[in-house]
DNA sequence: GCTTGACTTCAAGTTAACTTGAACTTGTAG
DNA sequence: CTACAAGTTCAAGTTAACTTGAAGTCAAGC
């Protein structure tokens, strides 16, 4: 059983980190008499999964949804995780095309002078005219 | 010369963003009598330059830096706005390259069992590692 | 026995990009 | 002339993902 600075080493993500994860239901611990964390090793693959996650751009909340449909009553196998991860390609791919669709539009479109919003559909996207309540928008991409 | 709701209309952006760019220095506005802002018609491509920016991952300030590079003394041609978002291709190219690491990384790394931490460069690549300072980690991406 | 370091909880702060609300003024249609 | 929509400023709220700080507990070495 690993201490949460171990995990924390490990991992290359800082214990208070850690302590909101599992907070937010991402990761467990038992504890030590003293009330002190203790991890499984089985841990450290979990916050893997979290990182590798973030970095495609899954949000806490979402990731939390993927991990919720791992068995709860044996470590997870090989099988398992790659199913979780079976919807992230297209995810991938698609935010890919998103950057290709906007890199021709620097040549076509900013170059061309048809940027002026109303005209251009590079600048006004669909996806964007879509979105609806506060927040800020950075959130919505 | 447009009001702020003309220009929020044919822009997407809502007033109160367009304030918002304005006290950012994004954007500029001349007053009437009365004190309410007047815009040129030139600042809707400036702000769909923002907002196009903004899908490719620049923050306010990276944009504004680029927006300071424009000459101030005339209206923007043609060729001064392809100049500006000349290092964006770039840019995307890198942030493409990086989704198809992960997106390779799915099946070879989750897949094979190699995603824990410490001998996975994909859980945990260079410029994870590279972070410093305090700060939301999704900031950093 | 005592200090030092690791750990705990809980509340509050940080960041970017806006939005919302309050309190007030201006413009326009009837 | 009177509504009422649209504009103004300024302060404070919102969101996600954490970090930081306070105040206290636990463990190991000298």
């Amino acid at each position: 059983m690993l201490t949460i600075t171990d995990v924390s080493r490990r991992s290359g993500v800082a214990s208070s980190a850690l302590r909101f994860y599992e907070e937010r239901g991402l990761i467990a611990s038992e504890r030590a008499g003293s009330g002190h964390r203790r991890y499984p090793r089985s841990v450290l693959r979990r916050i893997a999964f979290v990182v590798f996650a973030q970095r495609i751009g899954l949000t806490l909340e979402e990731i939390g949804a993927e991990l919720a449909k791992l068995p709860a009553d044996r470590v997870p196998s090989r099988r398992d995780w790659s199913r979780l991860s079976g919807q992230w390609t297209k995810r991938i791919d698609q935010r890919i095309a998103e950057l290709q669709r906007l890199r021709s539009g620097l040549t076509e479109c900013i170059g061309c002078g048809c940027l002026s919003i109303d005209r251009c559909s590079l600048a006004n996207p669909a996806d964007m005219a879509g979105r609806k309540g506060p927040g800020p928008r950075y959130w919505l991409g």
